[in-house]
DNA sequence: TTCTATATTGCATTCGAAGTCATTATTAAT
DNA sequence: ATTAATAATGACTTCGAATGCAATATAGAA
């Protein structure tokens, strides 16, 4: 309809007969106006529509007010919940959340264009890697990272992260208490941090607890991958006590795959353990022992420790632990 | 390490001995530098850790290179895929995402505020209501805005969307065909769109098809809600011959609160029917017979037709109707 | 070689709000 | 009423890159 072009402050100052740096004034916090001016100002300034242009703010103030997050497709899947629940804390500390996905490594350096480009004011990676190369590279621009549910052990890099080694302890004790004897690890894929943790500690503990060796297939975190790796497998070896699984996607399709094609159910003939906790994990027809994320700690910690990086950019680095919650599903067989 | 403060355009220039607008014009796309200008300046930025300050750029382009995807928690949780694939199809067209969330109609004004002071080139809107009142003023601040999944009949916005008129009706022709009475509908909560626009075309269609009456109860679209309320209805009416349910995640529900707590099964003592296609729905212990939404068909048509109108703001508004594929399951009771 | 036509270049200005500083208005205190 | 203390105001500069324009360099044609 109107095709008028921006309001700027200079239009709303002219207007309102003050100069432009009352207008600034009266839309910044805390700053003083007199309460005619101030009423002056709001009034002529909804009747022409205007809004203060963030990013020429951005431009003299240096802080953008916005957070990266970035987002391998992989996370989004396990979790949707996480990125609206980041979105919501960051809105509650006043910053805007600018997404980037980052699936292959080789997508890297284009990532870290944009994001120095963007000029952020902190980033949130989500499960994505990063070695401390690049790690280094956001100390050198200074701009605040934390990864989210990776370590980078090496590297003194901000990190929230669930427990793996006590989830997966935890769980790998309840299969250990039914008296299974013989296991199968179903690991994520090998180029996920997480998964190799996750599987590794598996084989530690399971090893530490007697078993001598225990077999490893692996998917790629989705369900269909899991059927098919555990197919083969099936067709060439004896099932197995127990099998676990590195999440409970994949868990998910264990069991429907034991069902659907070799008659083995869940838990009166195997028992399977997931992990994450994600809902389907407790609908009516799996009922997954698993061990719950708890989402809403990291992401708050998340946000929490990179608010306190920004504010404060020679802090030394944090990684915060939480422990996950153990669900007990059905779908250990019991003694 | 060296907290050195930005490296701006001008000192490249000073260090590669040649004008700030050099270096400004080396880094835009199709801007005619000389290559030995060219190289000089790319080997004295790279030096310095030189990148062009966006937000800057934006200041006197007017072009913040950013769009708005507004999500309510709803959509993320029924499509995670959705934003990673706007996100990529945004990124081509060299469009960055930055988040927005919307839940509580109270929160529009907020979000509003947000959108026009950051200046967005434009908006996509994930199955958020937006009355005709609201697109208006993206009309007055010559904002496009796309709406992903929505339709608003009254008004001539831009909008993708789910042909759910003939998605729905094919459902219902198989359940027709099965030779079913007797219908339960469970819809979505009443303050969506898409929930009432499904439930309406299927209470008119059964009606045209000569089901004198068919009940409808409510859910909020998840699993839990969903056995919830068909555990109430079925407590005090008969089972009828078939449940149609506005999305899978509730149908999923239905199956199992049929299974668990009534001892009825899909399909062969009633038949159900869910929307979307999600991954759940093929898993073996559902099958759902559904419509699966065309989702990189939709957010293509999403960004194309956004990216037509940050081009062209004069141009007509257009929607664009995508046929979902029907997935025949195993949910449907064969006579 | 000389003269056009074209390609590069730098100067100066622009985008819109924020903030410094000096000035003026207001209030409180004497 | 006078002074001191404080509050409010506006002029002007700043942030960093983009671009119109005029000046200069280069290539090509005659």
């Amino acid at each position: 309809m109107s095709k008028q072009k921006k309001v700027t402050s200079y239009d709303v100052a002219r207007e309102a007969g003050v100069s432009q740096s009352a207008v600034s004034r009266v839309f910044r916090p805390g700053f003083s106006v007199s309460k005619k001016t101030r009423e002056k100002v709001i009034a002529t300034a909804n009747e022409m529509g205007y809004r203060p242009n963030a990013i020429a703010r951005m431009l003299i103030t240096k802080q953008s007010g916005m957070v990266a997050v970035i987002l391998s497709s992989q996370a989004n899947l396990n979790y949707p919940e996480v990125l609206s629940e980041l979105n919501k804390e960051l809105a509650l500390n006043n910053k805007r959340v600018l997404l980037f996905t980052l699936d292959n490594a080789d997508e890297l350096d284009e990532l870290l264009e944009n994001i120095w480009t963007f000029q952020v004011d902190g980033v949130i990676a989500l499960a994505a890697h990063f070695d401390s190369k690049s790690l280094d590279l956001f100390a050198k621009h200074s701009t605040p990272i934390v990864l989210y549910n990776r370590n980078v052990p090496e590297s003194n890099a901000n990190t929230v992260c669930c427990n793996h080694d006590k989830g997966i302890k935890q769980l790998i004790d309840l299969l250990h208490q039914a008296n299974h004897k013989s296991y199968l690890i179903i690991a994520g894929p090998t180029d996920s941090d997480v998964a190799n943790e996750r599987r590794e500690i598996a084989e530690n503990y399971l090893h530490t607890l007697g078993v001598e060796y225990t077999p490893v297939i692996y998917g790629d975190y989705g369900y269909k991958s899991a059927r098919e790796a555990l197919n083969e497998w099936l067709k060439k070896h004896p099932k197995p006590d127990a099998i676990i699984c590195s999440n409970d996607a994949m868990a998910i399709g264990v069991i429907d795959e034991l069902k659907e094609n070799f008659h083995i159910n869940v838990p009166d003939d195997i028992s399977v353990v997931g992990f994450d906790g994600i809902s389907a994990s407790s609908w009516y027809n799996y009922q997954i022992t698993t061990i719950q994320q708890p989402m809403k700690q990291l992401t708050k910690a998340a946000v929490d420790i990179l608010m306190e990086r920004i504010e404060n950019p020679q802090a030394a680095a944090e990684a915060r632990v939480f422990t996950g919650s153990l669900i007990e599903g059905n779908s250990i067989k019991t003694r």
